[in-house]
DNA sequence: GCTTTAATTGACAAATATTGTCAAGTTAAT
DNA sequence: ATTAACTTGACAATATTTGTCAATTAAAGC
């Protein structure tokens, strides 16, 4: 059961997939490979433009990696936080309360 | 039906029914009161530190104060994502793994 | 309607965090 | 042992956040 749980998993594989190397896909990124090796290693956070760059260049799909993308930096932002899956909680229903909003409006 | 829905607005009620000014809750948390006065009207957002002080000063529960705080970092972070809400329940799914893998450990 | 005090606003500065480059170091295949 | 791909870490550039200050507005008391 091998899943691909980061989006820098996802990324390198589908590199390697595609016979690509890191050299040739920065370029494409106009980044030092060193960043790309970092991303997809999960050293270092990609920012979004580069995440929608990277599901053109690999034939990914747009949504999905951004959903990843967002949910990483979701993470990022209250890890070793204790109340951080409280808060993840009230962050929704606040989204929901807002959603149902909006049909009122 | 009048509820605290921003940390902000939770912040500038409790000061005013403990009678105090920007000014004096400002010196105790060591900013200038205009960056207060900015936190209360959400125009900016506290650190984590200035809301545990501030918890202290005013008595609220931290617990309470902290889980506001970081859903509204949350949200901040998604803000006018389109795939906001399904990264949210993303990252919730993340974590709950984590949490079962964390038994097995 | 003055005056005084509190709060707000906006321009700017300082501090911090993020993103990037580069060069040297690994690793692995030949 | 050479070569090509990747990794690593120190540091530079950029961007974002956080803060100060001075001027303005708002409200309260006289």
């Amino acid at each position: 059961m091998k899943e691909n749980n980061s989006i820098g998993e996802i990324l390198r594989k589908q590199r390697e997939e595609k016979g690509l190397l890191l050299r040739q896909v920065a370029a494409l990124l106009d980044v030092d490979t060193a960043i790309l090796s970092k991303i997809e290693r999960g050293e270092r956070k990609a920012k979004k433009e580069q995440i929608v760059q990277l599901a053109k260049i690999l034939n990914l799909d747009q949504e999905d990696l951004i959903v990843q993308f967002l949910s990483e930096r979701i993470l990022y932002e209250i890890q070793d936080e204790e109340l951080g899956e409280k808060a993840l909680k009230v962050a929704e229903q606040k989204i929901k309360k807002n959603n149902t909003k909006q049909i009122k409006d």
